[in-house]
DNA sequence: CCATTTTGAATGAGCGTTCAGCAAATATGT
DNA sequence: ACATATTTGCTGAACGCTCATTCAAAATGG
């Protein structure tokens, strides 16, 4: 007989994950908690399931109890696995460009801090999370053949790339370096999207050993705007 | 009723793609192909499968159909599903380090012509594929969750790395550059595997662009030792 | 003929989806 | 206030489909 439980108990059924647990404390408990917040629980035991078991063993049972809810619950609040991982994705997207777009904002104006900026907003410690990086690379291989992935995938460095283009073209001039701007942007970009890459598989590879690498890659390209330390 | 087809119209019975019409070439053919043979033609659809419709969606029967072969060939040549895709992942991974170790081969013994043999390689036409480049990135994606997978991805660069970051302390002598070798060749080796990645996604690139683009990380980390054309 | 390779129907497990029903929350009537 | 009706959120059993695996029978080569 299925063991009925007093309200506001749903929290201790099975442990759940930080991220989880904190989606699901944004307003309030149990049975009261608005659609939105329970959408939010919903995505963040999507990336769970995804870091632990990738792409193709990701099941909405899994999903479900990472939430610490029932089976049908996903299709209830999404119409749809696919509906699901499509806003598990858009969710990740957007919650990149915010962190992005407001570390270009404290930057100030100066082309060289702005740069220096975005590089490291990428190995910042709310968006370079293991559990993410792995979701994101979960996505990564299916993209090819799902071009509703490879959309918001790429919708991801549309923007992105267009400012790294920019700035690469602006410490140009500013320094007198020689190097063609497109392709030491792309190359850039790739850096970063290949350490993280790396930093998913492990190896020993830390969030800090993958940004000073990123930041050896600034030096030899930019020598006259940073150093180590920062821009100088 | 199916329709019963007298012996050497496999090929006939669908359109195979070119390399697995050239797997199943390899000796004599139909039931004559020898056990490696058929194995290899197996292999050849697989990738296939993988670049056409990502790794979850790879069935063993679009497998079968993709040799013109019938639905029980696979469990009949490899044990299981699982074992069939970890012999194509050692079966890429061998191609790629037998790639790289030719080039290294007939690049001489100047640091900066094997590296830039290395480069290059990564770029050719035979590895570079778009259907190769999809089947890396499938299993990337699920390598984080699957031991098996991470150790032939890992594998792939052990000693690939090692030479590079050899290389990479060889020109800094030579060159009298100012760059930390460790995070040099992470950074490099990264921006290597990125541009795969983006390759993969389309978005136009091409391979002649991608290689352009490391080209110009070589450029401005070795000044001394390149330029666009090759090494000094 | 015997051994090997191949076939394709049958099997059964796993999974997404559906939906009738329940319980909490809210609205309505008195 | 209280009782009753309605809505909303959630549950979990049931259904049907897809797919890996098995295997008996057929085809082929030697």
């Amino acid at each position: 007989m299925h063991l009925r439980l007093k309200k506001n108990e749903t929290a201790v059924r099975m442990k759940l994950t930080p991220e989880v647990q904190e989606a699901a404390e944004g307003e309030k408990r149990g049975r009261k908690a608005s659609k939105e917040t329970r959408r939010q629980q919903l995505i963040e035991a999507t990336i769970d399931s995804l870091a632990k078991r990738g792409y193709s063993e990701t099941t909405l049972a899994d999903v479900a109890d990472g939430a610490s809810l029932s089976r049908g619950i996903v299709n209830f609040h999404f119409e749809s696995k696919e509906k699901l991982l499509i806003a598990t994705l858009q969710y990740m997207a957007d919650e990149y460009a915010a962190n992005w777009g407001a570390a270009l904002e404290k930057a100030g104006d100066k082309a060289a801090a702005q740069l220096w900026a975005l590089v490291a907003c990428d190995f910042d410690r709310k968006i370079c999370t293991k559990r993410k990086l792995a979701a994101w690379c979960a996505f990564w291989g299916e993209a090819k053949s799902r071009p509703t992935y490879q959309a918001l995938c790429g919708a991801r460095d549309v923007k992105y790339q267009e400012i790294f283009l920019a700035l690469c073209h602006t410490l140009k001039d500013e320094g007198g370096y020689a190097y063609e701007p497109e392709g030491m942007t792309l190359a850039l970009c790739a850096s970063m999207e290949g350490l993280w890459l790396r930093l998913m598989m492990g190896d020993g590879l830390t969030r800090e050993k993958a940004h000073a690498a990123a930041v050896e890659y600034l030096l030899v390209a930019f020598p006259r705007h940073f150093t180590r330390e920062g821009p100088k």
